[in-house]
DNA sequence: CGGAATTTGTGCGTATGTATT
DNA sequence: GAATACATACGCACAAATTCC
């Protein structure tokens, strides 16, 4: 692992521990530059890496600050995996409906930017929190590059099995977001009502290497499922 | 203007131009480098920069490639101002409803991070896009930052005034998204019915040294609002 | 298939500019 | 105005991944 990455992980743990709130000064690139025995450009690598993920602001001259969403149980669309550390000790189910190998549909080739006559593994899942009906979720993923797929893989987490076991490396996401009502048979799997509320999350994930590998829709229980989404420095453009 | 500001300008205008296309390759570093006689770091910092505003992706050993969204008339969540670039092409108005100075609530002096006698500046706006009602948007401006506003700017764009006759300098933001129904008093407003589905967002904008100056709530129209956000490579943590 | 060439990634040191304190 | 701290930029060396032959 390059140093930077490293150094990060150290000063990420720092600030998510209970020692550091917003606002709080990082020491100053100098006294990291000798506490972690690395060069200055190192040390500006790793503040912008944790800049661009959300964790501290940078103001010149001043020094490099901690930011700390104090919101929990909202998803962080920001994070590779939808259902990630903002939801951490939260107790997340996975129920397999479906799974099967189709071949896709116009939809799904232009997601996926595959030809017609390409496998792609269909996956519907209800999913839950705290034992809540949380979401039901539609996932198409192209067989050749995930080649298998059981029940076991699916309920447990299909992005762990893919970066640990297959060693994938996802890389950039789209996220596509609506609101709509719910029809009879969404609203039946939800509990809830016909024409209730529901969000409409389209995602397409993407390896290093810029190939689309994921396409999926989610319809989320409007009362379980909340968002957040931080903006970066942006100036200009 | 930085160097490394400048060329990343001029390449963002080559990639939006219509020579450019999802995958395309970039010139390579070295290329880059002589084109425009800088060094190795300024052209790095020139890709990484485009890369996070989700311009470009990089792969190790191979280039760098275009990345281009390809749906229109969806609000990018991740741009400074929620209704810019990515609605550019449509007709957007902006209706005051009311405009005046107050005392924050327990709500808005908590998003603010400011105490009780802090005056702020209340906006309430409608918004509509290609003359559809769209959006209503409830805003909170901290006076200390923002001493003056009158119903020219407000119905004009806000954000432009701050930044170019204010000069001030907006750093990061905070969304906080829900889905719900309509009241009875918001449902009127956007010609829709009581109990119709509507996305909800909370903004907190901060300026470049952290402190926050926005405070904003805005109730979509469901058929009219659809968002899209981009995630960048994060590769583990 | 293997090795060479190409291309990007990481890291050091240094100098100078600019904003804040 | 001086000291401190971050920002930009150059040049160089070597590592790692991909591509080409």
């Amino acid at each position: 692992m390059p140093k930077y990455k490293d150094i990060a992980r150290k000063l990420i743990r720092k600030i998510d521990s209970d020692d550091m709130k917003q606002g709080d000064k990082l020491a100053s690139i100098e006294e990291l530059m000798k506490y972690f025995d690395v060069g200055k450009n190192t040390i500006i690598q790793v503040l912008t890496l944790l800049e661009r993920q959300g964790y501290i602001y940078q103001v010149r001259g001043s020094g490099n600050f901690v930011r700390k969403h104090r919101r929990h149980g909202y998803i962080n669309l920001l994070e590779a995996n939808g259902f990630k550390s903002t939801l951490q000790g939260f107790r997340l189910g996975s129920e397999m409906l479906d799974l099967k190998v189709i071949k896709p549909t116009t939809e799904v080739m232009a997601n996926l930017d595959i030809p017609e006559d390409e496998d792609v593994y269909y996956v519907k899942r209800l999913r839950s929190i705290e034992g809540r009906k949380f979401a039901i979720e539609k996932s198409f993923y192209v067989k050749d590059i995930v080649p298998y797929l059981n029940q076991e893989i699916v309920e447990d987490s299909i992005f762990r099995y893919l970066i640990e076991d297959l060693k994938l490396k996802p890389g950039f996401t789209d996220h596509f977001f609506r609101v709509g009502k719910l029809n009879k048979e969404n609203a039946e799997l939800l509990n809830l009502k016909i024409g209730d509320p529901t969000a409409f999350l389209e995602s397409i994930y993407y390896l290093e290497n810029g190939r689309p590998f994921d396409y999926s829709k989610i319809l989320y229980h409007y009362e379980e499922a909340q968002f957040f989404i931080q903006g970066a420095s942006n100036t200009e453009f």
